[in-house]
DNA sequence: ACATACATGTAAATGGTTACATGATTTA
DNA sequence: TAAATCATGTAACCATTTACATGTATGT
């Protein structure tokens, strides 16, 4: 659903081929926005045939090609346009949360363990989120830096700070769950 | 991938038609997990192939029948292991997050309104799950009262306060998502 | 009599995950 | 020369959403 346009703010900031783009969304991205090679590879197609994006073949040694997209002036208008697009919250659908409203038919036990291991992923993420965080921070991640060469340097500030910013309550959010987790691990007992 | 145990949830108050499920999925359990009717009537089927429940085919009115589906012990059992199985938290994907990584590329007050909206529904939210809270603190629920009698008494005042728990946290998460927003309002400009 | 609620079903489409498949180029 | 990385593709499956379809019972 938001795929296309996630790809479209990627490309916003340098041309990228489809397999840098399932590496991307497999690596830093992955921490917004996920998605598998075998989602982005027939998207392409389908953004190119949209005029969003431009493919340019590519030849890398005797017979191998590789195809850049880049961002067409109409893909950064539809950008712009889905960006001020109301957004509509989806239902919630916590799984974490559907088994804790369940947790009196459960072994205490078992159920902590669950919240427990649940803690050291949510620890796992905080750390990754507060390290790109800070790199954003400091403008030192290679999009961002391609990004901000486009752009005026009176904005440089504003677009790092703004970036940064959906980090932190990535951030809030996952230690604000960390909390409640160890609150129902003591109200398990 | 959670529906199915979250069915065997609802049918450890009472049984339930497929009639009953999906206006309960639609309403009040709408607001931890959803589910259209065209999702809970096979499901049904599927459970009961499985096992874990029982269909009774009811007589109402000349030649109006209903099932009414019960929890059998084995799906009683399979509650109990899935509430004890190892939660995997899912991939990242919040197109709220992924707009206002690019909010940049888009007119400031355009941005602004689409947080200033998300605002209200998440306020909507805020207090239906409230009121919902205070209920379920009272053990003033229909389903909790059905619940709880079938369970001691010396349990009933933990199983109600870790069921508000739940809605507890979902308050507080919303309250976080409100914050931020307005920061980032403000940071608009 | 008409509208609303009760009751159950199927079909089509979308979005996402996992797995399979193929072959070239670079690096150890 | 073997393993890792580059590069692109398809197929099958699962969960979810939206829409269509049908008929009965009840309350106004």
């Amino acid at each position: 659903m938001s795929l296309p346009h996630a790809i479209l703010g990627v490309l916003e900031a340098r041309p990228m081929s489809g397999y840098e783009l399932t590496r991307f969304f497999d690596s830093t991205a992955r921490w917004v926005w996920t998605a598998p090679q075998s989602q982005i590879y027939p998207l392409l197609r389908k953004l190119e045939a949209d005029g969003w994006i431009v493919g340019e073949e590519q030849v890398r040694g005797e017979r191998l090609r590789r195809t850049s997209y880049s961002l067409t002036s109409a893909g950064l208008d539809e950008l712009g346009r889905w960006l001020t697009e109301t957004y509509a919250e989806p239902n919630v659908r916590d799984g974490l949360l559907l088994k804790a409203l369940f947790f009196d038919l459960a072994d205490a036990e078992g159920a902590s363990s669950v919240l427990a291991e649940h803690v050291l992923e949510l620890e796992e993420r905080v750390s990754q989120w507060s390290a790109h965080r800070v790199a954003l921070v400091a403008r030192d991640t290679p999009l961002l830096r391609e990004r901000l060469d486009h752009r005026p340097e009176s904005e440089h500030e504003r677009i790092a700070l703004l970036k940064a910013h959906v980090f932190e309550y990535l951030i809030d959010q996952a230690e604000l769950r960390i909390r409640w987790c160890r609150d129902t691990m003591t109200m398990l007992g």
